[in-house]
DNA sequence: GGGTAGTACTACGTCTTGTAGAGAGGTGAG
DNA sequence: CTCACCTCTCTACAAGACGTAGTACTACCC
């Protein structure tokens, strides 16, 4: 899948807290703190939605850009990807069980074991 | 912690899977189906003790390397690093659990109890 | 003492990412 | 109507990462 450069996650941030599609210049405006040529967020949401993280509709001459998907699906699929990575995925998922601090231990073991009363 | 490039990968493959330091040259004797100049393997081998994910010690004129980290110990770094980077861990985590197949979801619950036991 | 192995240093092409300008075409204000 | 402006698309460029490798120097074996 690919990571995503720093600039780029930024912009992702901003689609994934904002609810709704928004345009250039509606993101550009949330960035603020850096001083970013309107073009430079353009170019960034073109490459994104090129990429498949976003998805983009018109508006009237303007595009509006919304995720692809949910960022815990962004990430859970990070994670599965470093997943398929190892030729031992029982010793990586047992270390990585390990290593989850006590209280995402639960939410981990809820979640898998609501799984199984399924 | 970055990833790897495609040979960076390959290599550090096979550096996980012999148990033993090895050289530049016998690394290189490992790879065979790409046909890469001795240099080319000292190369990535520098760049990647440089990075942190080897480590070498002298053995005459050569360098030996190994990995730093276990591959499992890798995996499971990339699998948190990518959990950081969600504002809802708890919201990606169960995402994740619902996501990992049913043996290795058995795997998560034993490694997990296993935890509390302790 | 010449071939061989090993090192360090340097290099170069390609791809990705941050950053942005140029030019085209529509649109509202006056 | 015309001008200023918005937004788009295209193109560009610098920096860094990576794959790939040559060169030059050293040390050892026979």
């Amino acid at each position: 899948m690919k990571g995503l450069g720093e600039l780029e996650r930024s912009i992702m941030d901003i689609l994934w807290a904002e609810n709704v599609p928004l345009t250039a210049r509606e993101v550009g405006r949330l960035i603020e703190d850096r001083d970013l040529a309107p073009t430079t967020v353009m170019t960034v949401l073109d490459r994104l939605s090129r990429k498949g993280f976003l998805t983009r509709t018109r508006d009237g001459r303007a595009w509006r850009y919304q995720p692809a998907a949910s960022r815990d699906a962004y990430v859970a699929e990070l994670m599965l990807e470093a997943l398929d990575m190892t030729g031992d995925r029982d010793a990586a998922l047992t270390r990585f069980a390990r290593a989850v601090s006590g209280s995402e231990a639960e939410i981990l073991l809820k979640a898998l074991t609501e799984l199984e009363e399924e």
